[in-house]
DNA sequence: ATACTATTCAATTAATCAATTGAATATTTG
DNA sequence: CAAATATTCAATTGATTAATTGAATAGTAT
């Protein structure tokens, strides 16, 4: 019985698996992929990356049996291989805003409402999500919405909030998620609502972790 | 608002704890600091290599904030920065058991008792820990047993075993348990315990997911 | 058939990472 | 004090990774 080399060879395995997720290129990928399947050429525009480098990088994550591939036409469409695989992410982020005190620091900077806004979370909006007065309001994009979406909610994606506000009723209170605790969709639209006198919070959380926590989803 | 750089400079952060932990030794680092704090030259034994070179991979982990040292006298101490950081290797090897194919590969190769062999569950044992005929046995070294260990287990670490099976009661159930999913120190216990006519099963993780899931521990 | 298009492949280049080596630093012992 | 020791530091070397570039491949439309 070789110890030595067992855990050498486990340990290997577990290194692949964080080595395909150490990169931000390719942590924004499944983030995006965890919203629902892409392809290539979408996944490189939302990235800021040109169509091989995204290629490249989604090359990566499959060698690590992270995402999976189909074809149609001319376009491969890239989900990601089990909606698990979004844990990854989650740890890391979990992990990063505990020990990095970078995180607070970026998240202070650029997202300067957020100290002043409670979030609602996942547990919460569980409890209230028959409550007739709420509106769930999901800022995503429409294709993301589609893909997947929690249970009730309705869709609003942020590029139209501004035109399409008539929609909301100014009496109920809202609730916005988008992908995750670092998409910024939701907090632009508290910020718009908030100013044309809406009762509005942010969800804690994005659609994935409400999703993988195996809350009540619906799809169109 | 610059969303570009602040999703660059977020994912970079989550990039940087899993660059950190993108390397074999260095989860192996991780994986024996869960068991309780340990000195340079003991972790550059037990993981086989030279002591400047475990040096640089704990500073590695520790410029990601993920371990932390005191220093008394020549020596130097490492311990996780918190013990939650555990729970990357964790989901790590979640998501690389399941899908990563080598990893049943590897498994099978060199721990061949192991499909015969019903595992504990964290939970059954949980739920058995009061039994008055069932022994926990935890076979690890006598220092991490002194570091921390399931409440009411004994300590027969695996090199002594064979001397010392008088010690353990035959008509009573053996747990045998160690370091994680991946210690075959427990397998060999299983091992020797059945060979020589005990009733002993194997705790399916060890000590360290024990401890992360908030389960009765005690120290010595 | 040709032209266009989405993606991958392969080569190149620059940057980063890992192991080794030996010196430097700090601590302990006789 | 000198000698021994545990660890870190810094430099070197070789390996790996990431971005770019342009060619290759496969699919669609005319």
């Amino acid at each position: 019985m070789d110890h030595r080399t067992f855990k050498t060879e486990i340990n290997e395995q577990l290194a692949r698996i964080a080595k395909a997720v150490a990169n931000p290129h390719r942590l924004e990928i499944i983030d995006l992929l965890a919203q629902g399947e892409r392809s290539v050429d979408a996944l490189a525009q939302e990235t800021a990356m040109s169509v091989a480098n995204a290629s490249q990088h989604l090359q990566a994550l499959r060698e690590a049996r992270l995402i999976t591939a189909r074809k149609e036409g001319l376009r491969v469409y890239y989900r990601l291989a089990d909606y698990t695989v979004y844990r990854l992410v989650q740890t890391l982020r979990e992990i990063a805003q505990q020990q990095l005190a970078e995180v607070d620091r970026i998240v202070n900077t650029y997202l300067t409402q957020r100290a002043s806004m409670e979030p609602v979370t996942l547990n919460e909006l569980l409890t209230r999500l028959r409550e007739p007065g709420l509106v769930i309001l999901d800022v995503r994009p429409a294709l993301e919405y589609s893909q997947g979406h929690i249970a009730g909610a309705r869709s609003i994606p942020i590029d139209e909030l501004e035109s399409r506000l008539h929609e909301l009723p100014q009496a109920q209170e809202i609730v916005a998620y988008c992908r995750g605790e670092y998409c910024v969709f939701a907090d632009e639209a508290v910020e718009i609502l908030t100013e044309h006198g809406y009762h509005v919070r942010r969800l804690q959380l994005g659609y994935p972790d409400w999703k993988l926590a195996d809350l009540p989803t619906e799809t169109e």
